[in-house]
RNA sequence: GGUCCCGUAGCUCAACUGGAUAGAGCAGCUGACUUCUAAUCAGCAGGUUGCAGGUUCGAGUCCUGCCGGGAUCACCA
């Protein structure tokens, strides 16, 4: 149980039976919170609900908290109960209440902070969606990390939530990488290729994909005209590079569970592409032919003005009406990613997660414009940025040159530092806050590095049971022996602090969930962590607060019943975000 | 010029979406070590939350206008 769920549903009943006006305003009812208060001596929870609700009710807060602090008369689980300030009511609970917290844990385990009640409707995450023309690079890494976090934060809290992948291989830059391959394959047979072309990719992931080719067409696509070995080409390179992308992404322990293809929305007739989707729009009246004004930055002689197929997404409010269709006459991309909206809309998901670099910012309104524009407002469409990140070596930027072609790849990265460490600095920060990540600082062993931290808290947990098997062995340690630990037993006042931490698991992680906001996670092990560490060390200052107690056994089951509780939560929130937790640090 | 993000302790960042006296770590002082109960912990010090207004019981958070930093700005993807 999460008790300041609990509480909350106990101060919302003894609100409808004291204001049963109340009971058909939900969206009133909605408004107050029971919350740990920032100040530890105004006790366990804090709620607001007096406050908020003094409007509604036109009642003063003061009247309003007295009647439902009167409310709580006899409650067997509140230990005291004030108001304060303009009107907040503050609970202290027994021990018991946090006591239950360890028996909770260890009872649910691997599902403890899972909200019991899984929330309506399908969620589609998409991240990563790189262009397969090459390897993956640290820009990607952070989007691919946060969107994969995401995903598993609201999997945890019972969203149903598809991973997906947005190829995009219908533009020019797929051509671009087929006359790429082409060169690398004439390579491989033999030819001095000699430097490669400008406007050609010429990174070395192209040579094996040369010799592929090779090795399955000999030298046939030498003899074909330009559109057939192109054809020919672009499968079989796309699906290399697919291929090259998935196993990166794997590195990091990413899976998606749908890669979908643009290209698929360019051709006919299988509902939702991008043909449809317009004529669609166009019965909306959505669609017209009109030209744009010149952004105020631009002058006129690098502005064409020129009329062209318009979506009216300032109904929907973007800045401006976006171009649908080429001078060309093909599609743009956008028109393509309107598609794609409404693909996923008629697939179902009416939360739609696009997860995206720094340098897309602008996207933000006109994905939500067609997002609500395909759905009928029905379906929302959170654009979730993420900012750059900084490489630093020994606080000096590390400089890639551009010039030469090289750059940090997401595999290197994951090979100089690791998974654990690429994925944890990743989601500890905000999202939208850029993030400077210092590979001398995020391999040390210290305080100072977060990842090593939570994990070294797991790891002394794990040493607490280690401790107890060599210097108690009789002593019966398997989960119903824990189970029949006498918790009451856990009432010193640096104990009732760590259980309390523990205790705020549940709404930590649920609210994360609702916020779209993976790196509260991040924060919250680590204050575990802390607080753990902290509990620790104690036991130094004061020796019967140690785990083990030689001289009594019941003390040291219950402690130890806290202690695997404690490994449980932080596994849990590790696992959310894709972090091992090592039972010992080498 | 438009739009979006950011601006919080000397530094790097939090603040549970409007709550109470704005919190952590680093750096600086003080103290605690037979290195898996110091890879750590306790304490001290450090602030006009960029500036100015507004909204209300209450603002770092919301609204307006400035200042500073970054990103982006038809037809590429």
């Amino acid at each position: 149980m999460d008790a300041f769920a609990v509480f909350r549903n106990r101060v919302e009943e003894k609100l409808i039976n004291l204001y049963p006006e109340l009971s058909d305003n939900k969206a009133a009812l909605s408004r107050f919170v029971v919350e740990p208060p920032r100040d530890a001596s105004h006790g366990d929870l804090s709620c607001n609900a007096a406050m908020v609700l003094s409007k509604t009710l036109k009642s003063n807060p003061r009247a309003i908290a007295d009647s439902i602090v009167a409310a709580f008369e006899g409650d067997p689980q509140v230990a005291n109960i004030e108001i304060a300030g303009p009107g907040f009511i503050n609970f202290t609970l027994t021990p018991d209440v946090w006591q239950s917290v360890i028996a909770d844990a260890n009872e649910q385990g691997a599902d403890y902070g899972r909200p019991a009640v899984a929330p309506v409707g399908k969620v589609n995450v998409e991240y990563v969606s790189a262009n397969p023309t090459g390897p993956l690079h640290v820009g990607h890494t952070r989007g691919a990390v946060f969107g994969d976090a995401l995903a598993s934060l609201m999997a945890f809290c019972r969203y149903e939530i598809t991973r997906e992948y947005y190829i995009n291989d219908a533009g020019g830059q797929i051509t671009v990488l087929a006359n790429s391959a082409y060169l690398r394959y004439c390579q491989a047979l033999g030819d001095d290729i000699g430097e490669i072309p400008a406007g050609l990719y010429p990174g070395k992931y192209l040579i094996p994909v040369g010799k592929a080719l090779a090795e399955q067409f000999g030298d046939k696509l030498k003899s074909m005209d330009d559109a057939e070995r192109e054809a020919t080409i672009r499968p079989v390179v796309l699906e290399k590079m697919m291929d090259m992308v998935r196993a990166d992404l794997e590195k990091l322990g990413i899976k998606h569970d749908k890669f979908f293809s643009e290209s698929t929305l360019h051709g006919g007739g299988n509902g939702g592409d991008i043909k449809e989707t317009l004529d669609w729009l166009r019965e909306q009246g959505l669609v017209y032919q009109g030209t744009l004004e010149a952004p105020k930055g631009k002058t006129p002689e690098e502005w064409e003005d020129r009329e062209q197929t318009l979506f009216k997404a300032t109904q929907f409010g973007d800045d401006t009406d976006r171009a649908l269709v080429k001078s060309d006459g093909s599609y743009t991309y956008f028109a393509a990613d309107i598609a794609y909206h409404r693909n996923k809309y008629l697939r179902g998901y009416n939360s739609q997660i696009v997860v995206l670099g720094a340098d897309h910012a602008g996207y933000i309104k006109r994905l939500g414009a067609a997002g609500k524009a395909v759905s009928g407002g029905e379906a929302e469409v959170d654009v979730k940025i993420c900012q750059l990140v900084n490489l630093l070596r020994n606080g000096q930027p590390a400089k890639m040159s551009k010039r030469s072609g090289n750059f940090v790849t997401m595999a290197n990265l994951v090979e100089e530092v690791g998974q654990d460490v690429v994925r944890f600095i990743m989601l500890f920060r905000r999202n939208e806050a850029p993030l400077d990540f210092d590979f001398d600082l995020v391999t040390q062993q210290t305080r100072d590095n977060p990842v090593f931290y939570v994990q070294y808290a797991h790891a002394r947990a794990c040493s607490a049971f280690r401790n107890a098997a060599r210097d108690v062995p009789e002593l019966d340690v398997s989960p119903d022996s824990l189970k029949s630990a006498d918790l009451s037993l856990l009432s010193h006042p640096a104990e009732l602090t760590l259980l309390k931490v523990m205790g705020q698991f549940p709404r930590a992680i649920e609210a994360a969930a609702v916020a779209h906001e993976p790196h509260r996670v991040a924060f919250y092990v680590h204050e575990l962590a802390g607080a753990f560490n902290a509990f620790w060390t104690k036991g130094k200052e004061e020796p019967q607060l140690r785990f083990v107690n030689h001289e009594d056994r019941t003390i040291t089951l219950a402690r130890l019943a806290m202690v695997n509780a404690v490994r449980q939560i932080l596994r849990n929130g590790l696992g959310i975000l894709g972090v091992s937790a090592p039972d010992e640090l080498s």
